[in-house]
Parts: structure tokens; C-alpha cells; sequence
DNA sequence: CCCTAAACCATATCAGTGCTATGTAATGTG
DNA sequence: CACATTACATAGCACTGATATGGTTTAGGG
């Protein structure tokens, strides 16, 4: 009946105002669509507008959070690969800070929310698989402790990544994810070993990028 | 020599503008000045522009959370005031959290840098007041505890007030606390309940302004 | 095969943004 | 009192996101 959208022009907008964000050139319609050869108008048939963009912007981090979580392998310790599991989401908004920042940075809406969910779902099964390994008490709500450990790890994240701490500030998240695991049963010195195993998957200090 | 600055403008400018950011009025040059009688220049000979004033909004809210802070009596139970503290962070957020959320926006410049290290400093000294109690061990870097203490507060008054999580979720506090300040050395009992008395600070779920 | 209806999209234009140049009025100091 | 210096009002700048309009392209039914 009529002409059909090209998927790829909404991928080639979404790929480019990543990279701008990661240049931090800022992210107007018009520079959006520079060099591209598509006119300002197909950002309003593909995303609907400016906001269209950043929503599709805010999927695209929560996906590639995703993909960066889904590259925890599963060991036999669940509480070695809940502390992998943080520290790939550290690393994540590491990596892309100002995608983590507009993760976060609007006014949260369903679609957002259900992207959050899942990643805290993966959080909430290993969970599971630590409590059905003996390691938690039973009475430990799965769902409860992944949201405090999904606390910890934002909270790491932000202040690091988009904020005031240096980045050696990230050890930390060693010492608060042995005392969460510790204080829901585990034993601690097979705690530690296991989270610090785990905290392994982050990045050397490297070029320190946080401030002294 | 000339004509002097009038100081209550620019209280009136920022006192405005943070009304405006409660009422999700948007913030610009022109409707910052409407109505009050000042000038679109008034705005640049008081703060160079509108980013001056996005930066006094954000000394702003770290002064009203400082008075948040200061509101915290000291005790005879260090360890409940710490808990206090951290309520009363979470409390500052909850009650600005559109504030809240432009403190950690931008780009922390250095001005923003000192006002967040004098909050930290806070926590610091009780932390050592705790320590000097024998409530925590003698190995702990009291710096260190108060930064883990303001990770959980920030990653909880971030989730909560400017994010997915409902408000319920703050009563993850007095776990996330008692289980940082028992691996810091605290007899788990006694801190459960030291942390949630401290934690009582908090308003009651109330009317909730999370989502289910 | 073609021809119509629908969708895509280029152009021009709009109101609104932060900001600045220029001229004027006010004020504290010498 | 005179004047240098500052505050400020006006008008205008380049830019923003958004839209109205109509031309162009494409798909699918006759």
C-alpha cells in the first residue's frame, strides 16, 4: 500500500547519537542528522521527535547492560557470580557513563522500568541459586536482597561514574557486597573469597579517569 | 563608584527557580525572570548566564541537605546517629528530589566537589566517634565506612526518589546498614538495634509517591 | 500492467531558547 | 558637585525543537 519504513536509518540515528554522546557533542535535531544524508524530518517518522530519541537511547543502554551482564558466565559459586554480576554493572557504567546517566536522568516510564526489571531479574535468580546452594539463610527474600544489591551497585556506579568519587572508590564495593552477602548467611571468610573472585571482572585502575 | 548589586535578587532569582523545579515548570532565562520584575540581564550581571544559576541551584541543594544533616542530634549511640544520618539523607532526597537529582546532574565541578566532601566529613567524624565507642574495630578507615555509608545512601536516595524503585524500598536501609556497620565490627544485635532507631528519622510511608 | 492511496521526506517557517551588543540610567566616590 | 563605573532595558543574534505543506516514492488491488 506505501512505502516501508527503513529499520536501518533508525539504527544508523541511535548508533550516531551514541557516539555523540560519548564525545559529548551535544545532541540536537539538526546535528543529529548532519552527514547522514537524512533530513531532520525522519527523526519525527522514526522516533517521533527529540524525545523519541533519547527514550530509544535510554532502551539502548539498558540493552547493552544486558548484553554486558549476559557475558557473566555461571560458575559453580552463585555467590561468586552475584558479585561478577555487580561488578559487570559497575564496569558497564564505566564504560558508557553518559548512556548510564540518561539511563537514569528522565522522569522513569513504563517502558524504562521494564527494562530495569529485568536486569534485576537476573540479579533475583542467582539469588536463588545461592540460597538453594546453602550459602543464604532460607528466610532471605530473593527479590530483596537483589534490590539491595542492585542499590550497592548503583550507588557505586553513580558516584563513580557520573560523579564526585575517584575510581579507586570501586574496592568498595568488595567490602559492601561481602558485608550484604555475609549478614544473609554466608559464611564470611568463604564470602569474601568468593566475592572477591568475582570482583575480579572489573577493569585494572588503569588511566584513573575519576578525579584524585 | 556605581551602582551596587542588590543581594536580594539573586535569593529571589534561586529561591524562584527552585520553586519552579518543584513544580516541574521548565527553567528558562525568560521564564525565570516573568512576573518578577527583574530583567532577562538581571540573570547575567547575578549569575553570568543560566548555567551560573544551575550551579547556585545545585549549592542549593547541598545547603538545604547540609541543614538536613545538621538537624540529627548526636546521641550517646554513635552508631544510631550514623543510621540517622543516612536517614535524614534519604529524607532530604525524597523531600527535593528534583533538587536532589540537578546536585549530581552536571559535571561535578570542584565547587560542587568541596560541598559534597563537607557531607562527607560529617559521616567521618561520627564514624570515629563510633570507633572511639569500641563499636567499631580498630582497623576500620573511618573514611573509608563513611563513603561505603554514603554509597548506600546515594544509591537508595537515587533508586527511590529520582528512580524505578517504590517508596517502600526504604526500609532496605536498616538492612543495608546493619549488615555494612556489623562487618565493620558491630555486634549484630546491638546494631540492628542502634540502626533502627536512628533509622526512625524517617518520615512514614505515607502517602506514596512511588510506583506500585 | 498501471494507478491510486498511503507513507516517506525535503523545504520553509514558527515560536522559543540562551546570549550579547548597545545605549541609558543610576550611584557611590573623589 | 562631577564623573567613572556599574546595573539594566531593548533589540537582535544564531540556534533549538517542532510543524505545515506539498512533492516523491512505493506497495498492492483491479
Amino acid at each position: 500500500m506505501a512505502r516501508t519504513k527503513d529499520p536501518a536509518v533508525r539504527t544508523l540515528l541511535i548508533e550516531r547519537a551514541g557516539q555523540m554522546l560519548r564525545t559529548r557533542e551535544p545532541i540536537t535535531l539538526r546535528s543529529l542528522v548532519a552527514g547522514t544524508g537524512v533530513s531532520t524530518m525522519a527523526v519525527y517518522t522514526y522516533f517521533g521527535g527529540m524525545d523519541g530519541v533519547w527514550k530509544a537511547l535510554r532502551q539502548e543502554g539498558f540493552t547493552r547492560l544486558a548484553a554486558r551482564l549476559a557475558t557473566v558466565a555461571t560458575s559453580a559459586d552463585p555467590v561468586r557470580d552475584l558479585a561478577a554480576l555487580g561488578a559487570a554493572y559497575v564496569r558497564n557504567a564505566l564504560d558508557n557513563p553518559d548512556l548510564y546517566r540518561v539511563m537514569f536522568d528522565a522522569t522513569f516510564d513504563l517502558e524504562d522500568s521494564d527494562a530495569a526489571d529485568e536486569t534485576l531479574q537476573r540479579l533475583v535468580h542467582v539469588v536463588e541459586r545461592a540460597k538453594g546452594a546453602g550459602r543464604f539463610r532460607a528466610d532471605v527474600d530473593p527479590l530483596e536482597l537483589a534490590t539491595q544489591s542492585w542499590i550497592i551497585g548503583h550507588g557505586l556506579a553513580s558516584l563513580v561514574a557520573t560523579g564526585p568519587l575517584p575510581r579507586q572508590t570501586l574496592t568498595n564495593g568488595i567490602a559492601l557486597l561481602t558485608a550484604l552477602f555475609t549478614s544473609a548467611g554466608d559464611d564470611p571468610d568463604r564470602c569474601r573469597r568468593s566475592v572477591e573472585h568475582g570482583w575480579k571482572e572489573l577493569p585494572p585502575p588503569g588511566l584513573s579517569r575519576g578525579r584524585a
